[in-house]
DNA sequence: ATTAGGG
DNA sequence: CCCTAAT
């Protein structure tokens, strides 16, 4: 059309004004962390003693009852008994990975005292190249979610500490770890979906190094979790609070948008299924008790929609899961990470307790915490908050048991989607591997070669260039080896142990994490702007981010106009990462530039013709 | 599904 | 980023 020519970007006349800064109050929630002081207690250490304190009771009940609950309380207690003697401590130093994966013996014990076990899927993992030879295993899920258990029951003998999410604690360099123990909480998160050895395990922990097992199930976790896919060799620390979804590794290149619309709408329409089927895993293969998605964000969960669940795709289920995480799982406990570990465990909920423990009787029944006689009721608040702390008497500490008034068996959905896969072990879809034309699309400008398609990020930090996608062996191989339809366990499959009864917002829609445009990103926006205009936000996406997957074109034009906006604006006034000045211009270059544009069009439509001629 | 705008 | 109305 007319307007498809390119954009001259002189002389605007466009003069920078300095606009009164409108300061954003959805802003800066993230980096509002509480300071602690003392030893909160953690959402673990009291999942343990009520969780001890009920299963024993009920054990009590049960056998009583005669039953068949050949419980074997005996093997975890062997299994924390060698851990004691190693930590050579009275309390006992319990890894997240520990609690959720360690022995089977518990977990049966578990599930043969609260009703049929959970059909066992297995899943198997393998992800060579992008490692750089790692090995192969499987495990059974039925592994997944024990260990909670298991430390629960013999609670009398044992207290657990725990800690926090190191590896998304991170924001900064001065909060990034020593070397080692960079290392040590990448391990932690990795042998999550690992082996379910508990005494290897534990002798790699015990060790200062095991460089080994870093690597583990990379492409599992960024795909599954919240780890950023990156080449090997990534500083787990270094990553910042949006971690899993770093944009910073946006590789723009040349490409031609050769890609039709339609395959575009049919990806989407994939990514969908997998968003929703992925769900449905995680619980299943923890308990067979109870189901719906945890609640993470309230404030969202009333106006769901269901195209805002399923359009955020995997990106989604990251951090909704990731916000689990952070919430019920722990890593790699320390001496130098202890403060920051206590800080994370102040975020952990009653409920995150409750229903972790919920989860685990898997009765019928419903936990309630006592604390010195008064119910706590306020689920949301913090151990803290509550007043529970390590400092406090446990005797203070109570419980109540409810019968659960619903009981909803989790449908256990281990997807036929073949698709599905592609999330936890599919480095790439299939079609995101065609070939693509060396030609490059532009009409002649002065900057052709300059014309950007962001690639994606979040799957596959390559760039997506013919060579790329011509070598890319291990693509198919991760696809064949991709035959059992069961995602891999991963962090935060087992941090979805705690399950709320929660009638509605059954979708838990969470929002999505916050990645910020990379100065790359800008580029390819501006210059897709420059071209199309401000109207054609479809457009610009498939012209730009293609690849994309996490930046739709509403984000496109959000992100323009926080452009405008930013361009206005002093720089003093401006957060984030800088954006060259140079591309600032060009943005109210076009936005003046286009806007004149649709100013004439509105303007003299009924010469339209004449004009068209005349151009 | 897209576009446009307010929040 | 989210949410929605209007296309």
């Amino acid at each position: 059309m007319v307007l498809q020519r390119r954009l001259d970007c002189e002389s605007s006349g466009y003069q920078s004004a300095v606009m009164p800064h409108v300061p954003r109050s959805a802003r800066g929630k993230r980096s509002i962390r509480k300071k602690v002081e003392g030893k909160p207690m953690c959402a673990f250490d009291l999942l343990a003693t009520v969780a001890g304190k009920l299963l024993s009771e009920r054990e009590n009940s049960l056998a009583s009852c005669d039953n068949t609950g050949t419980s074997d309380p005996a093997a975890a207690k062997d299994t924390i008994k060698q851990e004691q003697i190693d930590s050579n401590e009275r309390s006992i130093k319990f890894e997240a990975f520990d609690l959720l994966s360690c022995n089977e013996h518990s977990k049966s014990s578990i599930a043969t005292s609260s009703g049929p076990t959970s059909p066992i899927v297995k899943s198997e993992v393998l992800d060579e190249d992008a490692i750089g030879g790692e090995l192969k295993f499987i495990e059974d899920s039925r592994k997944i979610g024990c260990g909670v258990a298991a430390v629960a029951e013999n609670f009398g003998n044992v207290r657990l500490s725990s800690c926090s999410m190191e590896s998304h604690e991170c924001k900064d360099g001065s909060k990034k770890l020593p070397q080692g123990q960079q290392q040590t909480a990448g391990n932690a998160l990795y042998r999550l979906d690992g082996p379910v050895d508990l005494d290897a395990k534990h002798s790699v922990l015990g060790s200062s190094d095991s460089s080994v097992e870093v690597p583990l199930h990379r492409n599992n976790i960024s795909r599954n979790t919240l780890l950023p896919k990156q080449e090997d060799g990534m500083d787990l620390a270094a990553c910042n609070d949006d971690d899993e979804n770093s944009s910073g590794c946006t590789h723009p290149t040349v490409v031609t948008n050769k890609t039709s619309r339609m395959q575009h709408i049919g990806d989407r329409r994939i990514r969908k299924l997998l968003a929703s089927k992925f769900w449905r895993v995680a619980p299943t293969m923890l308990q067979d008790t109870e189901t719906s998605n945890y609640d993470v964000e309230q404030k969202h969960a009333l106006q769901g929609k269901r195209m805002r669940y399923t359009r955020q795709r995997t990106q989604r289920n990251c951090s909704k899961r990731r916000k689990l995480f952070d919430r019920c799982s722990q890593t790699v406990h320390r001496q130098p990470q202890q403060d920051k570990s206590h800080a994370m465990n102040h975020q952990n909920t009653m409920r995150t307790v409750l229903d972790a423990v919920t989860a685990i009787l898997g009765g019928g029944l419903c936990v309630g915490v006592l604390l010195q006689g008064k119910k706590v009721r306020d689920d949301n608040k913090t151990l803290h908050q509550v007043g529970i702390s390590h400092g406090d008497k446990l005797d203070n500490l109570g419980f109540t048991l409810e019968p659960n008034p619903r009981q909803s068996p989790a449908p256990l959905t281990s997807s036929e989607d073949p698709n599905f896969l592609s999330i936890g072990c599919a480095p790439e879809p299939l079609d995101r591997i065609s070939p693509i034309a060396p030609a490059v699309v532009d009409q002649g400008g002065p900057d052709a070669t300059q014309f950007l398609q962001i690639c994606p990020e979040s799957d596959h930090d390559s760039v997506l260039s013919p060579t790329d996608a011509a070598s890319s062996p291990e693509k198919t191989k991760a696809n064949s080896l991709a035959q059992v339809a069961v995602p891999p366990m991963d962090t935060e499959a087992l941090a979805m142990v705690p399950l709320r009864n929660k009638p509605k917002r059954s979708e838990a829609t969470q929002r999505r994490v916050r990645r910020p445009f990379s100065v790359a990103e800008v580029e390819a926006l501006v210059h897709a702007v420059e071209k199309l205009g401000t109207g054609r936000w479809r457009d610009v996406k498939l012209c730009a981010f293609e690849n994309a997957k996490h930046r739709t074109y509403v984000d496109l034009k959000d992100k323009w106009k926080t452009l405008v906006h930013t361009a206005r604006i002093s720089p003093q006034q401006r957060r984030g990462e800088p954006v060259p000045q140079e591309l600032l211009d060009r943005v109210l270059s076009a936005q003046a530039y286009w806007s004149q544009q649709q100013a004439k069009l509105l303007l003299k439509p009924p010469a339209s013709a004449e004009t068209r001629l005349l151009l």
